[in-house]
DNA sequence: CTGTTAGCGCTTTCAG
DNA sequence: CTGAAAGCGCTAACAG
């Protein structure tokens, strides 16, 4: 027979109120009392029923990771960090996909929290893009916390500075002598295309470099994007000695691209992407690329997530470090014809 | 306020108990009746809570997916389908992973499903190889899926004729005159790379040729072992004209080991994979592989799990479809010298 | 076919 | 600092 916080409220000569208090670390309660209560629970290996904890309660010690088709690579990661994080605090994560254009995407969200009684949301992007629907949530008081959100202002989760890393990757490839240096821009949907882009025309400008439109090409992030993207840019009249894709998948796609036409990487041309996905290392050569903490910034947006949960404005929103990793698809723009 | 079974009853002029039966599909209600109640649970958009219906039904409407280090690529296909399933019944996913090495796994698990109330688990490989944990599960009466297990007999969950698959394909090679094939195999943990190697030795038995040794060698389901390998087949004295891989990022490694030793693939030779993950369609060239319904397994495991849970005795063990993928990295085998 | 009565195992009052 | 009682919202068991 099961366990209950009455048997050991027995055992331990204390009543169940006593032992409830223990067990969530509410203050109230004697030093030698806890100990000798914390001593029963282990002899005894009681474990409190979830379901009656959560109906008397008013909460269901369960978080949903809420996403619309990332990068399984990247998700993954993401999941090891919030998983790892509930571990720790006894909660349980639920995968939760959904649409992120679909209209009624914050009605889905909202009847979910309720039908679920989920105590809180971890959202990825692009869903951290949309300012109406963390508007929704906020005003239902539901707590969330946001990964690489567009607008980080006043919400809590976790941020990169991404712009700031395209501006020192791209320092780098203008310390190699490049000038003409293409862009291949990520999914319009996304955040993270526009603060790449903006950190490419920054990094040109701070260079003295003039910005040129026709050296940046629209992608969507993936490999076929990014193969469609090297051909334009390979293909223009006087092409680009040096490429920087939004992210490693569409780098992989240029990649390929140039090695079409026949161009040496990186003796003819350099090429890097973001992200540091496995990828990255299966090419020949290997991609310069920037690192971000992926499964970090799952971990720690889910701390921050249930330290809402437990203390409403206790979360804030935390930056995360980012790392360049230079590798052998960069190289010295090839002298003037 | 919230909407409890209460107020539908009262709305519906029915009792709370008719009430939960409609909901809960159970016979013994009028058809009329239904229809009533059921308006009126629209109506007033009621949603039954969670945590109560646990508590009172002994159960959790949660099940668990468990696994250990797969793919990120394969994992979330598996993800898509159970998600996919459970949603259709209301039930809820969580993620679980584990450490397939841990000898405590199984008390792990045990404590898991008793902490925390699970209704049932879905098992990846290499967990479903574990005869004893999944005889121990058994044991304690948790229902469970498996997906690929090593020994389908008697358990729930899909299996994929892994040997047959590697038949086919093997068979396709010898066709094209090959008549020295090397194998990487997988992962020594992994059921698969048993199915995968006796298909490849099955496969040149019935073709009538010699297993030769010395062609195999070990990899772990990783590009760099995959690499490994290839550097070790194609500096045999005498070299085979195809390597299977015992998937597709082994199968990745063998292309570059090729290519960095200067042969050309498919002239010089054949490649082939296993598992039709995105990499096979952005090497160069294209990978010839088998495609694996990843995510409907996932879906079909789940729904085998949710009817065992539902009525005992209810799952079994469906076997699921492949499909060869021939592309453009095998080609005729070169011509003798 | 439908309703009534007890709990499920915990936490929250509110008293001591 | 500790305890007794009163539910949380639902379903199971038994009546009708």
């Amino acid at each position: 027979m099961r366990v209950r916080i009455e048997d050991v409220a027995a055992a331990a000569g204390v009543s169940m109120k006593t032992v409830s208090r223990v067990l969530n670390h509410e203050p109230g309660v004697r030093q030698s009392t806890r100990a000798r209560v914390m001593e029963t629970v282990v002899a005894l290996d009681y474990r409190p029923d979830p379901s009656a904890r959560s109906l008397a309660g008013n909460r269901s010690y369960l978080v949903a990771l809420l996403y619309d088709n990332p990068s399984p690579n990247y998700l993954m990661e993401i999941v090891t960090g919030v998983v790892d994080a509930c571990e720790q605090h006894h909660y349980g994560m639920v995968m939760q996909p959904v649409a992120f254009h679909d209209p009624g995407l914050a009605d889905t969200i909202e009847s979910l929290v309720n039908a679920s009684r989920l105590d809180g949301l971890i959202l990825t992007p692009p869903l951290t893009d949309s300012q109406a629907l963390l508007d929704r949530l906020d005003e239902r008081g539901v707590p969330f916390s946001c990964i690489s959100p567009r607008h980080p202002q006043g919400r809590i989760g976790v941020t990169l500075d991404e712009h700031e890393a395209v501006c020192e990757l791209l320092a780098q490839l203008i310390g190699l002598g490049h000038r003409r240096i293409g862009h291949v821009r990520g999914h319009p949907d996304h955040g993270a295309s526009e603060w790449r882009m903006a950190g490419y025309r920054s990094a040109l400008r701070r260079a003295g470099l003039r910005y040129d439109p026709a050296l940046v090409v629209d992608g969507e992030f993936s490999f076929d994007s990014g193969l469609a993207a090297g051909f334009r840019l390979l293909d223009l009249p006087s092409r680009p000695t040096a490429i920087f894709a939004a992210n490693d998948d569409m780098a992989a796609g240029v990649m390929r691209a140039a090695a079409e036409r026949g161009l040496r990487v990186p003796d003819d041309l350099s090429v890097c992407g973001f992200d540091n996905t496995p990828i990255s290392q299966q090419m020949f050569p290997r991609l310069t690329t920037v690192q971000q903490p992926t499964r970090d910034m799952g971990q720690v947006a889910t701390m921050q997530l249930l330290g809402t949960i437990r203390d409403r404005g206790a979360g804030r929103m935390v930056k995360m470090p980012y790392a360049l990793q230079g590798r052998q698809s960069t190289g010295p723009a090839p002298a003037e014809k």
